[in-house]
DNA sequence: GCGATCAGCT
DNA sequence: CACAGCTGATCGC
């Protein structure tokens, strides 16, 4: 249906298990060393051995606040752990996920030879490959100049219109601030009793009238109510804590007299025709300022099981935020709550977003570029301001973080809130897990085995707060169906397919890198993808980067090449996860250690590589010339020069790989050229394009696939503008 | 003192 | 620019 090249692929059953298994074989491998354009012998460097070992040591110490992690023999011994609300569904299991590694090597090398058909073909066992030499006698790097026939073509069409024009408008449940719910049903509460003409602006909160108080005044009040445990009705002008008359009005209503604080409720719920739920409501205690935390998995908690009164009830809600948001923006903004409240940011902070219309906050996203928003370049820029945890934390759950449909949140934990309790984590990056600290207690956190034993050990969450998920087999989560897959991004990562009663499936895809194993799978789905939630880290066409199997080939053969000179060191770059598929495949096909930081490899042994990969690695940086570093070591020549001085001694020359995809098409001198080399002295730098993200050729190739109803971008989507803009380009 | 968070930086 | 971090300062408990 797919490719016609397709074939029995097998896969392992957990494809974790094959991470870093599965890109290039030394089967058949050519031993013929190459000529390298960096291997000038230069002469040592003359610098004095200076005492910056701290530099070179900081992949040690900034992973040394690894906590001891669960013994891995429990964890990996263990079943399944499947909670209360999770369910193991035999009846998917796909019949595929079974094979040896030794059939699995077979299809890896097979398909790689199908793979890299560029002019090089690089896995050719036959020594003679004057196609090689004349190729790498001009230089190594154009070996790695993109070819279209790198990218997964599929030799069908699909034959099915990707219908991007009939986007569903969704609104998904959460679009709205906690602050704005609050404001429109605490105003609604009002409505229902009697109160003064005026203009009355009382706390959303606890219902004490602040409409005579001055803005700071409100400022304090209000962010008491929301930070502290004090008991709102302390909180006065001033910030001093006295009782005052409209507060101890107000909390005698809601604490001694709940049945009036629950009368707007049941007269909501006769609005809808579901009187007869009042029952569960006023059961639960659940008031106008619970109920906007409410979900559809709570409904069904306190005993609303049927589809439509719960359909009925979550398009209410959804009416009246919206409706709150509309009043907001026609009615009286913020009166100079723009100003950077300078004196006390963290006061001014939550109360600027409480009282701020929506479309202020909006204007509050940090964007350091204007989106153009055309459909040629759409610059990359992260869709979470990674900067300011505590300020996003109150902005509304960006539509990619959300799964309509469902009570589920993806990668959000900078925008934890009281009304979700079930956290899907894709992978361990900083920018997908920030937000989550070791005081979690929103419920669970869903996620590989490998990123659990991550968080587990880096960030300190306990094991009863982690939920891990099983690949490629459909589970249910509070009613919903789930089913993971590996997402070929680092190790542990996940794309995860959710299918909730709606008949709407999403897809989220986390950050992944489309290979032939997910095309299978998305062939095999079940289901059609109603959204698509994408990772659009490269959605330019200029970032057309080859496949993985030829960055690490070009890499292993530039090592060997400048093997002859034994005082050269090799750097390898990585981050924290990633990029392992580097530095492992090129110790087995090198047959050489991998010198990595203690503390990284503790880290390399959460990600459950099978012992004959784990005996390559070792933490003593004698026993080894091909050292792993931190990425921004090999960035800054700065840093490498720090490192050729404290290595001074055994090493004369420094050849460093930075493995990234932005090389591509950055410069003008070396837009869309692979593979830039740069030199400092006895430092050479290689900046290969080696991504862990699609390339945007992939990326449509998978859109294609999918052809879902609705793409809502993960990346690169701070406007309207820029996320059109990039859908077009994946539908054009 | 410690963890969480943030600005600045690569 | 920045894939995904790090560092040092600050804040709050």
């Amino acid at each position: 249906m797919i490719g016609k090249k397709r074939r029995t692929v097998s896969l392992s059953s957990t494809p974790d298990d094959n991470y870093g298994k599965s890109s290039v074989s030394n089967t058949g491998k050519s031993q013929k060393v190459f000529p390298f354009l960096g291997k000038e012998n230069v002469h040592p460097s003359s610098t004095t051995h200076k005492d910056v070992k701290e530099a070179s040591e900081a992949f040690h110490q900034t992973q040394d606040g690894c906590h001891d992690y669960h013994p891995s023999a429990n964890i990996q011994n263990d079943p399944i752990l499947i909670s209360g609300d999770i369910n193991l569904s035999s009846h998917w299991v796909d019949p595929c996920f079974s094979t040896s590694l030794d059939e699995l090597d077979a299809v890896i090398f097979d398909n790689s030879a199908y793979t890299c058909s560029s002019p090089c073909q690089l896995r050719s066992p036959d020594p003679c490959t004057v196609d090689n030499v004349s190729v790498e006698s001009h230089s190594i790097e154009s070996r790695l100049l993109p070819t279209s026939s790198l990218s997964l073509r599929n030799g069908d069409e699909h034959g099915q219109d990707v219908g991007g024009n009939d986007v569903e408008d969704e609104k998904d449940f959460e679009s709205n601030t906690q602050f704005g719910v609050l404001m429109r049903l605490c105003s609604e509460e009002d409505d229902s009793s009697p109160r003064d003409p005026g203009p009355l602006l009382v706390c959303p909160l606890c219902g004490v009238d602040i409409s005579q108080w001055d803005e700071e005044s409100r400022q304090c009040h209000a962010n008491a109510c929301l930070d502290s445990s004090v008991t709102p009705e302390e909180i006065s002008p001033g910030g001093a804590r006295k009782q005052t008359s409209q507060s101890s009005d107000k909390a005698s209503v809601q604490s001694s007299e709940p049945t009036t604080a629950l009368a707007p409720i049941i007269e909501w719920l006769h609005g809808l025709d579901l009187a007869k739920y009042k029952a569960a409501f006023i059961q639960q205690e659940i008031d106008w300022e619970s109920l906007q935390w409410l979900t559809e998995e709570d409904l069904i908690s306190i005993g609303i099981n049927a589809l439509g009164p719960r359909k009925k009830i979550m398009q209410s809600l959804k009416q009246l935020r919206n409706e709150d948001n509309i009043s907001k923006d026609q009615g009286n903004g913020d009166s100079g709550y723009t100003e950077d409240g300078t004196k006390k940011p963290t006061t001014n902070k939550l109360i600027t977003e409480y009282f701020s219309s929506p479309s202020g906050a909006k204007k509050n996203l940090p964007s350091s570029r204007q989106q153009t928003g055309t459909a040629k370049s759409v610059p990359r820029q992260k869709q979470i301001p990674a900067k300011s945890t505590r300020n996003v934390k109150n902005k509304d759950v960006p539509p990619w973080c959300t799964i309509p449909g469902t009570p589920f949140r993806v990668d959000a934990f900078r925008y934890i809130r009281r009304d979700c309790s079930h956290w899907f984590l894709t992978h361990f990056h900083l920018d997908h897990y920030q937000g989550l600290t070791k005081s979690f207690s929103y419920g669970k956190v869903y996620c590989s085995m490998i990123t659990a034993k991550l968080v587990n050990a880096k960030i300190g969450i306990p094991w009863d707060k982690l939920q891990v998920v099983p690949l490629n087999q459909k589970i249910s989560i509070a009613g919903i169906d789930v089913t993971c897959y590996d997402a070929n991004h680092c190790p542990g990562s996940i794309i995860i397919l959710f299918e909730p009663p709606n008949g709407k499936a999403v897809l989220h895809t986390g950050d992944f890198r489309f290979n032939e194993d997910m095309a299978r799978i998305a062939t095999q789905l079940g289901c059609h993808i109603n959204t698509l939630i994408l990772d659009t880290t490269y959605c330019d066409p200029q970032y057309n980067f080859p496949k993985q199997e030829v960055v690490v080939q070009f890499i292993i053969e530039a090592i060997q090449a400048e093997s002859f000179n034994s005082k050269t060191l090799f750097l390898i770059g990585s981050y924290t996860i990633g990029k392992e598929r580097i530095f492992l495949e090129a110790a087995r096909v090198l047959r050489k250690k991998i010198y990595v930081p203690a503390a990284k490899l503790r880290l390399l042994e959460c990600l459950e590589l099978p012992a004959e990969d784990m005996q390559w690695f070792t933490s003593n940086d004698r026993e080894s010339n091909i050292h792993v570093v931190p990425m921004w070591t090999i960035a800054s020549f700065k840093r490498l020069k720090q490192l050729s001085c404290q290595y001074s001694e055994r090493f004369s020359l420094i050849v460093a790989f930075s493995p990234t995809g932005w090389t591509f098409g950055k410069g003008k001198k070396t837009a869309g050229r692979p593979g830039r080399r740069w030199q400092q002295g006895t430092i050479i730098r290689y900046e290969v394009p080696y991504s862990e993200h699609c390339s945007f050729e992939e990326l449509r190739e998978f859109v294609k696939l999918i052809s879902p109803v609705k793409i809502i971008p993960s990346v690169n989507n701070e406007s309207e503008a820029s996320s059109n803009a990039m859908i077009e380009l994946l539908l054009s």
